[in-house]
DNA sequence: TCCTGTGAAATGCTTCACAGCG
DNA sequence: CGCTGTGAAGCATTTCACAGGA
């Protein structure tokens, strides 16, 4: 019945996007109720998980029917905050950066992509996904009229730290990290790490043996 | 004292890509030696957590010194299976798959994109990352051909398992899925999944409470 | 009956703390 | 000294198993 980030235990909230996908993925086809069993084999976890996970917010099962799809997605989306929608900018128009722009699916997954920026003049004024490309000058602007705080960083591994601290400095209190480096962040700053690499090593290792 | 990947646990094999790219980056500014407790702190862990990680995998290590840096990562990349080239291939040559192909560091990081495929017509031929776009009726005859273990699937949600399905059946052992839908495959086959939206939501609970 | 919510047990992972080596 | 490697302790997460509601 917690509802504090720290109370949640780490694996518990990142199966919740995974129920939350699913539960989308339901909805779309008019199924009314799902449980806990059902939801649980389509994402390859047991049933006990699924409600261990979701009774860290409340109880919202039903017992003999289960769980109420799209209540259950509206309160998904509550406990993430996506049920407003969150301004989010991208540092890096580079290949990595106008893909991630060009996602179509971040409105209706709660985020909105207000900015687009790059050290490169040459690809100011840019169009990418409908946004013109902006120099890193006008952070400051952009992070207070849109009340930003999210940020995608697709930038050189080497540059990554720089523009992480800048961002930190402005407020971001979010970074999803696509370059190939840890950054060093306060505590009161959360990232994540998309390392393309460090994925296929890990895919490489599982493979491997046996 | 080499095990199996199922006798080392999840979490710390995540983090031996962790320590391979802090070597690296140690390796390119020609530092020897490197404690646990330094490395440890690059990448804000606990020094017994590395040494404990890497004890899975043998002791090499020296008292009163720490580790040799250029052996450890010949040692990590032994571990990995990427001290020798792993044959990899792209579905989906949208932006994502575009982008992927075009991240230059594959081949440093011990993987060669052999070949990119699409399903749409209008994308047979182009040039990405100087490969031609293939049908995926030609896929038989490359992963055959160049002996291709892992994929990296970059295709709509909608057609991800169908393809995952092919893949596998084709020999594929190792899957990265950009898709935002989870996979089904057998024991016998990996997955990871990249899910840009997922990623935002968990920053977002993350950052949202205290 | 089917199904949830949940204590209790089991498993898994991290941290501690220290013997022993260079 | 400084540092590794590692049992043992401590903590976190998952699974079990069942009471009770619809």
């Amino acid at each position: 019945m917690s509802r504090s980030p720290s109370d949640v235990p780490n694996p518990a909230v990142r199966r919740l996007s995974l129920y939350l996908r699913q539960l989308e993925t339901l909805a779309a086809t008019d199924v009314a109720t799902v449980s806990s069993r059902k939801l649980a084999q389509s994402l390859n976890l047991t049933d006990a998980q699924v409600r261990k996970d979701l009774a860290y917010f409340g109880q919202f099962g039903r017992p003999g029917v289960g769980y109420e799809v799209v209540p259950l997605i509206q309160r998904l989306r509550g406990i993430f905050g996506t049920d407003r929608t969150t301004h989010t900018l991208i540092v890096g128009a580079g290949n990595l950066g106008r893909a991630v722009a060009a996602y179509g699916g971040f409105r209706a997954k709660g985020f909105e992509l207000v900015a687009v920026f790059d050290s490169d003049e040459k690809k100011i004024g840019r169009k990418v996904a409908r946004l013109p490309v902006q120099p890193l000058e006008e952070l400051p602007e952009v992070i207070n009229k849109h009340d930003v705080r999210m940020a995608i960083l697709a930038v050189p591994a080497g540059a990554a730290q720089a523009v992480a601290d800048r961002l930190i400095e402005l407020g971001i209190r979010g970074i999803l990290n696509f370059a190939p480096t840890p950054l060093q962040v306060p505590s009161s700053v959360t990232t994540r790490s998309v390392d393309v690499a460090a994925e296929l090593e890990q895919l490489s290792f599982l493979t491997s043996a046996e």
